[in-house]
DNA sequence: CCGCGGATAAACACCC
DNA sequence: AGGGTGTTTATCCGCG
């Protein structure tokens, strides 16, 4: 009934049509290292692309201040996708590679890959949550906050605009979220400053990570006993990666004519444990790095489960990198709840 | 059925 | 005055 849970859960991929350009077959610790449009790791990698001024007045100033983080949004169909939260690649939160060779198989059905931009799963909390820790400053005006729901999540582009009432309320109501007072001589507009109160930062944390669980409710790959253990544990996912480019052909699993596809499982939004970067990104730790989130998409394919995760534009399949999850590297899932513990 | 959390709508006051 | 912001209340819905 779950075929690729537990130890079936071993490295496989897929060959792609066309390859990414971000991965290095010769060294898949670099691979993913970031699509090409993305800084390489550096000592700014792990840090917001924040503006040079950091000042929270900026995103007053600049409708489209919070844009920096949806990476390289060539055109603004780049964003017509709930997957458009690239700045996590910046953040280099991915985990680098250590995957064996994944075999390769037919290139996945386009038409199986979510199209039109649905509903978040998310709650507004979980929205502002995200907003908030996205920002430089980790805090933002309410307009801010309604820029980066609409950057990341391009349903609320669309949707009516009651969506911003609601964030208000759950701004006023949550307790989860703190009014700061503005700085009056650095503001230029209205409102005040939002933030996260910090003994509530783990709850939204869990809140994000059940989110992501429930959403998953029917997914074989989370019914995966060792994924089952680490929720209960409270730990979060971890994703272990692999370069499109570095697929392997020998793997008998899947070869290059294995006629199976790609069928899409679920979108998520996976908590992602922070990982050693290369000596290239010596640099200091960016906090949300080390509770990231990032939004993907399942496939699976005969037993096995992949993770596609879109690359700097939209999700085809050029600029994707296909991910495996790695039932041993989720058993050493570090907690998030811990990770935002050791942070406050 | 009930309680709870979340979403949504609306009204109102305040501020720029 | 108008619009954005913040607060509060009410209602509905889904879920356990």
């Amino acid at each position: 009934m779950c075929p690729g849970a537990g130890s079936q859960m071993e490295s496989h991929t897929h060959t792609l049509p066309s390859l990414s350009p971000i991965h290095s077959p010769t060294n898949p610790s670099k691979a993913l290292s970031l699509s090409p449009s993305l800084p390489q790791p550096s000592a700014t990698a792990l840090s917001p692309p924040s503006p040079p001024q950091s000042t929270p007045s900026h995103l007053l100033q600049s409708p489209g201040g919070l844009k920096p983080h949806c990476l390289s949004p060539s055109t603004p169909s780049d964003q017509d996708d709930l997957t458009c939260l690239n700045w996590l690649h910046q953040r280099n939160i991915l985990p680098l590679s250590k995957m064996p060779p994944l075999p390769q198989f037919e290139s996945p059905p386009i038409s199986n890959l979510p199209s039109s931009p649905a509903k978040p799963p998310y709650s507004f909390s979980s929205l502002i949550f995200m907003a908030i820790e996205d920002s430089p400053d980790k805090r933002l005006p309410v307009r801010g906050i309604y820029e980066w729901i609409v950057n990341n999540f391009p349903y609320y582009r669309t949707a009516p605009s009651g969506w911003r009432n609601s964030v208000r309320h759950n701004l006023s109501l949550s307790k989860s979220f703190r009014r700061m007072q503005r700085d009056k001589s650095q503001s230029i507009g209205k409102g005040s400053l939002w933030c996260v109160c910090p003994e509530y930062r783990p709850g939204l944390l869990e809140v994000l990570k059940k989110t992501h669980y429930c959403h998953s409710s029917n997914s074989s790959l989370l019914n995966n006993p060792v994924l089952l253990e680490a929720a209960d544990d409270g730990r979060s996912a971890v994703c272990d990666t692999m370069a499109i480019s570095d697929l392997d052909s020998n793997n008998p699993t899947l070869s290059s004519n294995a006629p199976c596809s790609l069928i899409s499982e679920h979108e998520e939004l996976v908590a992602i444990q922070s990982v050693e970067l290369t000596d290239e990104a010596e640099s200091e730790k960016d906090p949300l790095a080390d509770s990231g989130y990032i939004e993907f998409h399942y496939y699976q394919c005969e037993q096995y489960q992949y993770l596609v995760l879109p690359g700097n534009s939209d999700l085809d399949l050029e600029t994707v990198e296909i991910l495996q999850l790695d039932a041993e590297a989720q058993e050493a899932a570090g907690s998030l709840l811990d990770l935002a513990g050791g942070n406050h």
